[in-house]
DNA sequence: AATTAGGTGAGATTCAATATCAATAAGGCA
DNA sequence: TGCCTTATTGATATTGAATCTCACCTAATT
């Protein structure tokens, strides 16, 4: 399921922004991989290549990918977030192992609807939510002790 | 429900530590309101009611705390952690107000219980979790445009 | 009271993320 | 195509929460 192209270009443009390589770059980056990656990572992923970036621009594009729903920014709790193309994925939350940082991706469809309910219930138009389960992944528990 | 009286210094001698003034102070501090609070909020609160501490001391104790289970550290995804005391509080989960910053408290038993399931089908062991439904309040909502 | 090992505080340090601003390049237009 | 306007970029400084350092202080035991 290699991407079927979006068009960042007229999205960009849409925006009313400007079509550059590094935006391209950024975006190619997130895409190559479906891992959930820090700035740095794709920061020094794309220097490794050879394209001339900065961290204000990977900061700045990724910004922008988010606003536009193509990518989602998580926040595991370790200080730093991370990225993940939402391109073909569909929605999930997360299971975190605190001990080797493993990430496992759930979905549960009842859980969703009740968030609305509560959402609704409280008079809240729901525009995100975070959903992180932590804890021990099977081979990290049988590690300890 | 006012603090039917935790014995902080039995659970700091337990712990190997020392009973001082400031960590008291920071016990008694985070007691006096059951609002979500900073560390920096805190360290002023205390400052201001004339108690000599630093910010390293209140971070130091806040986190002896969250360990021994008396305080639950709240990370809302804007870059500084939140405190709230657990005395008295039963579980719940958090609405935030992205506009406002309101934040209501929830609780599910459904979903408690189907992220058991969750983690025990991914053979986890769940020790935390973190659900937080994000958007805009009434009010908020009301005020846009 | 003396001892001693843990605790504290002021300030330095870390680190992710953002701001600054001169230099650069995208994209419309002639 | 070349020019021009203006958004974008990049090197660097800056921010801000949180942590570290280490000399001084104090709780707690004898």
């Amino acid at each position: 399921m290699n991407s079927p192209q979006i068009d960042l270009r007229a999205i960009i443009k849409q925006e009313g922004l400007r079509y550059t390589n590094q935006r391209e770059a950024v975006w190619l980056e997130l895409q190559s991989s479906d891992s959930h990656r820090d700035a740095e990572n794709i920061y020094f992923a794309l220097r490794q290549k050879g394209i001339n970036i900065s961290r204000a621009t990977v900061y700045r594009t990724i910004e922008i990918l988010v606003k536009n729903n193509l990518v989602r920014k998580l926040d595991l709790g370790d200080g730093k977030n991370r990225y993940e193309c939402k391109w073909g994925l569909t929605h999930h939350d997360h299971l975190i192992c605190t001990k080797c940082g493993r990430i496992e991706e759930f979905f549960h469809d009842g859980i969703e609807k009740v968030q609305k309910e509560i959402a609704a219930q409280y008079n809240f138009t729901l525009t995100n939510h975070i959903h992180q389960l932590i804890g021990l992944c099977e081979s990290c528990r049988s590690d300890e002790a």
